[in-house]
DNA sequence: CGTGGAATGAGGG
DNA sequence: CCCTCATTCCACG
């Protein structure tokens, strides 16, 4: 099952987020579907009925929270088994980078003793897009990439990259 | 300044 | 194998 979540200010973008009855298993933006008022959906109050509705609560909770609040610490269980070694240590790596700072991929790839060009392509593979915060790391020259686009080029209808402008915003990053 | 190659990890033809 | 990628650094002109 899944619920979306509208994006902070744009009603263009949702934030999808899939789960099963313990845990998160995939966080995705999408084209917001106009045609339902998800916000009615998102305000719902708590429904302890079901262990999934449990876990659903609180994923509206805490985003909530964070885009209340940037200084919101994400307690969500996903499933971080999923990718290789290298990427998993890439993103325990990127859940320690507190809100309002950035890290570089350079800084990071000397960190864990590997190169600035595979930290990216880890980060390009994390399954959970804002409460693992990989819009925290930018490149030496600027903003870096998010969700596979680039200052240079994006792949879809989606502007991936002022997604990641808004979230460093949000938590006021110092960015170039 | 621009350009090109190397290093790095993973995925795809 | 070869190529591409959310990079970066260093050499060279």
């Amino acid at each position: 099952m899944y619920i979306n979540i509208p994006f902070p200010n744009s009603e263009q973008i949702s934030l999808s987020v899939s789960f099963t009855d313990d845990f998160i298993t995939r966080i995705e933006f999408i084209a917001a579907d106009l045609s339902q008022d998800e916000w009615v959906q998102y305000e719902t109050v708590d429904d302890n009925s079901s262990s999934a509705a449990l876990l659903e609560t609180q994923i509206k909770k805490q985003f909530k929270h964070y885009f209340l609040n940037s200084e919101h610490h994400f307690s969500l269980p996903y499933q971080l088994d999923k990718g290789t070694e290298f990427q998993q240590k890439v993103w325990q790596a990127l859940i320690q980078i507190p809100a309002g700072e950035v890290k570089t991929y350079g800084q990071l790839a000397r960190e864990l003793n590997s190169s600035p060009r595979a930290v990216g392509n880890a980060c390009r593979s994390n399954h959970y897009p804002v409460i693992i915060p990989c819009h925290r790391v930018v490149s030496a020259s600027g903003i870096g990439g998010y969700a596979g686009d680039t200052l240079k080029s994006q792949t879809g209808s989606i502007a991936f990259l002022s997604i990641k402008h808004w979230l460093l915003a949000h938590e006021k990053a110092n960015i170039k």
